[in-house]
DNA sequence: TATAATTATATCGCAGGCGATATGATCGCA
DNA sequence: TGCGATCATATCGCCTGCGATATAATTATA
């Protein structure tokens, strides 16, 4: 049985979990000084697009559980910067809507996607390279997303 | 001021982290049956390529801090799968070597390469853009890590 | 050769991330 | 209408991941 496979250098899991979590470290400077964390500026990128949804939507659009996103939104609530609220239509679900703060960390991180370019595009990847690893990764999202689902409809069945 | 580089889908860092988390969803079925978790996996693939690391080593070639592989050794330890004990030249190092449990580990997962291939390649990437992904994200990492030495240099001589 | 600087590891505290489970609200269907 | 199934969120426990700090060993240097 060869182990060929089983080196580090072979796989593609271990650059795409060095790259993630080296990217969430050149954030981190920008991110203190607006006072959240990486997570929590995905949470906000969601609801500056579209505010006032739901804990399941927000999750969904993050691909994370429920069980991850209910305490990051609850101390971005205790931060001033959303809030939270029982939908008077369905009290199961839990609206959040960026409060003022939320709203005017916006603009203090509207140029926060250019400094992290900076030394990357065009120095490492270019433009079209950057594109196209992208859509490379959406494909690949998209397929264990259907994995997933495929998996929990079969769960169901049973 | 335009927005339009805060929406999630115009950013690489969000597909990068998300498919890093459902690549280590899917790994957990593989590795429930080893009885470890993805990070403790990385450090076998790193071990079995070559034994007897010290904790700084394993860190170094995990991309992680030390901090954070110390207690991960230790959590390996109490499952028996690897042994810790401090250099005799210097003892301020701690050398990480498998123990039995950890050498049989190998052979069970020879497996999961191709096992976690299934559905992805060819049917998502081929494999020559995998083999492509895979050597821009070690360019990325590179930069990445080339910048952290640069600024750990620039704050010594502060 | 004392002692200051550096190095390797460990400890602490906090924020994710997730599986398992609980709770309350809503829906579907007999 | 009533009641079991489903849904949305929350809670719990564990394992990362990391900044800040501590500790002990080694090295550099005055």
């Amino acid at each position: 049985m060869s182990y060929e496979q089983l080196k580090l250098e072979n796989q593609l899991c271990f650059p795409l979990y060095a790259v993630s979590h080296l990217i969430t470290r050149r954030y981190k400077p920008y991110l203190d000084m607006l006072g959240i964390t990486y997570p929590q500026y995905l949470v906000l990128l969601v609801l500056w697009e579209k505010d006032a949804l739901t804990v399941n939507e927000i999750a969904g659009k993050l691909i994370l559980n429920t069980n991850t996103v209910t305490p990051l939104l609850k101390r971005m609530e205790a931060l001033g910067i959303v809030q939270r609220r029982r939908s008077r239509e369905d009290e199961r679900k839990v609206m959040i809507c960026l409060n003022e703060k939320g709203k005017k960390l916006r603009e203090a991180a509207a140029d926060i996607p250019r400094k992290m370019a900076i030394g990357l595009v065009p120095d490492v990847l270019t433009p079209e390279a950057l594109i196209d690893m992208k859509e490379k990764l959406y494909r690949i999202i998209d397929r264990l997303l259907n994995e997933e689902k495929e998996r929990e409809d079969s769960d169901l069945s049973k």
